[in-house]
DNA sequence: GTATTGATCTTCT
DNA sequence: GAAGATCAATACA
């Protein structure tokens, strides 16, 4: 289950998208629903959805999830036993699932992903976005109001 | 406990 | 040659 993630679009100096097209960021201005992977300080991956229409640029940073299934799986690839690290966190997130750069272009509807809207209606909260230096102003980290799962406020189990 | 830095790779200057 | 939408190990208080 998503409970942490982070918008970035054409406007936004910290964005990918924000100087054009380019060979890196191709899949962020693609059709919508496309994950757009990339490597992040050469060690992680970090995994977006792309949001909006074909050629504008923007997209949806994941940046945590809360763990419902498969726990033995993503514990294995992840090396570590505590649930409330397992993926919170971008680079957490896709070793938790598995996401590498091979995964970069497909649709987040198809093939081995799948994608739901909350059962329920859910309370989620804005803050200023992690990590980044450029416009860190912008309050548009979105995160699930309450949930022990998300990267900011490191969880203790 | 918080602060700092190394790991490691793609892209841009 | 430097920096980056990060993580985790190490250094210090």
């Amino acid at each position: 289950m998503i409970v942490e993630t982070e918008a970035y679009e054409p406007t936004d100096p910290a964005s990918h998208s924000f100087a054009g097209k380019k060979t890196r960021n191709a899949t962020m201005f693609g059709a919508p629903g496309l994950l757009y992977v990339y490597r992040s300080y050469g060690i992680h991956w970090c995994a977006n959805v792309v949001c909006c229409e074909e050629g504008v640029g923007a997209a949806v940073l994941l940046r945590a999830l809360e763990p419902t299934d498969r726990l033995d799986v993503m514990r294995a690839r992840r090396g570590l036993d505590d649930i409330g690290l397992l993926a919170a966190g971008p680079g957490r997130l896709t070793q938790a699932l598995d996401i590498s750069g091979a995964h970069d272009g497909l649709d987040i509807l198809t093939s081995p992903f799948t994608m739901r809207p909350p059962e329920a209606s859910v309370e989620v909260v804005a803050s200023p976005r992690v990590g980044i230096t450029l416009a860190a102003d912008r309050l548009w980290r979105y995160s699930l109001a309450g949930s022990s799962f998300v990267s900011r406020p490191r969880p203790r189990a």
